[in-house]
DNA sequence: TCGTTTCGATACGGAATAGTACCGTATTTA
DNA sequence: TAAATACGGTACTATTCCGTATCGAAACGA
């Protein structure tokens, strides 16, 4: 009765098996974050599961359908933090990187940087994912005005690229992790001196 | 006479010529900012210039020492500003980031992703290069804090990080410029701002 | 003029990698 | 049991790209 629900029944033969495909996505994740988008092979993906080419293609007709199904899955778009503090919020927006040990981020680090140079990785990327988690301080902020708690003279839009460059700079370049105590010092240290009223 | 003065004589035969050696090294240049240095190729430098393969290699052993000598031609250390002022120093430091429509940086940006997954690029970047721009602010705001311009309160760590961590964020993965406007936003609306004591 | 070296052009070897094809085996439904 | 499909393994093709080798022509010094 239930199954008979299903839009589609279920096809005679072998079943795809769930757990090879998470194991998949999750070693090109890693793969992602280690060797980036280009040093990235679909044998490395596969060698890491003890799994064969066929059951990876089977799935994904190519590499780059490979990677954007990987990134797609780490991003449940975030909720824009309110707590009613603008501090707070801040806090929570920048502790958004920390989620899984920074992994969802950092996957999106090196696609980014990627799809810089990859016009077909850019397109999916964009249309795929967007960087949801860049938004959230720009959103907060912008609540914040128009509530009255920041001044109307204050450049959010600048101030709201702040942590996003910097963890940026420290996933894709410096190759140090976000932690607590950066965003403790980038909220505290600059974002909110920056936004009181002169 | 003046020329037994040289330490290495003209040797014989038809010499290097210099021109071509400085087309290689800005065609190297241009392609690692539109290209990022895995999908740089040499073929695509040697056409770009009208040159042979032949013409490059008998400079350089490999597309590895191409690239950094590509790149260190970039970078005559800069000097750190002083002007006396500190918002005027501050300008100075990021309009470092402008130099040749930033070419320098936009450059280093390229070089420093790539490093992040390739061992043998990153030791022969950070031998060759390191990041002048980046420590030019830190090092403007240690002189600041000892001549007593700002309290010694103030992070100034993470003060001197933002503005690389946006031009970063802005060249290597927004694909934005950054430009005078945006020098002028950070320095007044974010770093001056976190630098008053409260 | 002659020897030496650089020039552009081109062919080539070797390694890495994306994607395809096929094998025998295992798992499922009918 | 039979048909269908997934599984790991592996061989294969096609492509790209680094780096080498070789060619005749051109540019230098002696």
């Amino acid at each position: 009765m239930l199954s008979s629900m299903t839009a589609t029944p279920r096809p005679a033969g072998r079943p795809l098996d769930a757990g090879i495909q998470a194991a998949l996505l999750r070693a090109t994740q890693d793969l992602l974050i280690e060797e980036g988008y280009e040093r990235l092979t679909c044998d490395a993906v596969v060698k890491r599961c003890g799994a064969s080419k066929a059951t990876l293609y089977r799935r994904w007709p190519n590499k780059l359908a490979l990677v954007i199904a990987a990134a797609t899955e780490l991003f449940p778009v975030p909720e824009v933090p309110d707590t009613g503090d603008l501090r707070e919020d801040l806090l929570a927006c920048g502790r958004v990187y920390l989620k899984e040990d920074g992994r969802s981020q950092r996957v999106l680090a090196s696609l980014h940087t990627a799809a810089r140079h990859d016009p077909a990785l850019r397109a999916a990327a964009r249309e795929a994912l967007g960087s949801p988690a860049d938004r959230l301080f720009g959103e907060v902020l912008t609540r914040a005005v128009a509530a009255g708690v920041i001044s109307e003279s204050v450049d959010i839009g600048i101030v709201a690229e702040v942590f996003p460059g910097i963890a940026f700079h420290y996933a894709a370049a410096l190759g140090l992790p976000v932690d607590e105590l950066l965003i403790l010092r980038v909220v505290d240290k600059v974002l909110l001196p920056s936004l009181r009223p002169r």
